[in-house]
DNA sequence: GGTGTTACTTCGAGACTCGAACTACTTTCA
DNA sequence: TGAAAGTAGTTCGAGTCTCGAAGTAACACC
């Protein structure tokens, strides 16, 4: 029955979307974020060099317009702040304020306290964490072959 | 590095559901769906007794009012009709027509050819549906755990 | 029968998302 | 060089989704 496995792991996997937005809600609120605005935050990653509009559109899956109406609330609210890239000048480039990485830091740690998958242990997780990257990056190599190669990241 | 993997497996929930609502977006559309609509088709299973509202409500995540919204799209698209539980006159139950049936069918099927975990064989696909089940078992008992005792379903 | 509770709906407001149209900049190519 | 085409973002307007507050109907418990 692989296609009731199937069905099993679209479902569980919504549920548990689901399941840790609703117990991250009130953290984020905390912060005067929603969960829309705090998934954005989480794509900034302070370690690699700012993400232009453009590629962090593409990591929310959402389109230009909905990443300015979201940019701009954490601008208003100093979590990041918004450059032009000099190397692109039509390029904007999202850079966390010292603000911004305190935020972020606190809620992906209060989201990894609270999300139900804190409670696989260690071995269970690391298997989870393989089979899961198996499947993105069969998507990966998916769309890259659906359409002409674009570079891997 | 426990803690990386669970972030891993937490962006991967996160990547994995949004790849799959991508996908599946044009075939619901093609029904004069949503993604929310087509949630809401989904979690009426016409193999055991039709839902009350609130059950539904739980299942989907949302609030009352917010299903009533969408329960009135299903409804005003003949998919599904709203009965008076004649248990419980205070309850609906939302209950399927036979349009309901064929197109809840083919958006479920739909979503298992689109969705990237189809790309995991059997074994694996067998793997992580147990996986997540324990996830999801343990969020269970933590639930009624933290409140008193509640019914399990 | 009265009081409290539960299930649902309606209403109004806010948050989110998108397509179309626009600006600014870069690339291409003749 | 310079015009044409393409790309990155923004603004605007509309539609969808979500929620809290308030209201209605029915149950439950004395």
């Amino acid at each position: 029955m692989s296609q009731t496995d199937l069905e099993a792991v679209v479902r569980a996997n919504h549920e548990l979307f689901m399941l840790t937005g609703d117990r991250v809600t009130d953290l984020v609120g905390r912060h005067g974020l929603t969960l829309a605005t705090a998934q954005a935050l989480w794509v900034v990653d302070p370690e690699e060099a700012p993400p232009s509009m453009k590629v962090m559109s593409e990591r929310l899956h959402c389109n230009a317009p909905n990443l300015s109406f979201v940019t701009n609330q954490l601008v208003d609210r100093g979590l990041v702040e918004r450059l032009t890239d000099p190397h692109d000048r039509r390029s904007r480039v999202v850079r966390l304020t010292a603000e911004g990485r305190r935020v972020r830091g606190e809620i992906i740690a209060g989201t990894l306290e609270r999300t139900p998958f804190a409670a696989l242990g260690a071995g269970e997780l690391r298997e989870l964490a393989k089979l899961l990257a198996k499947v993105l990056g069969a998507a990966d190599r998916e769309r890259a072959g659906g359409t002409s190669a674009v570079a891997a990241r």
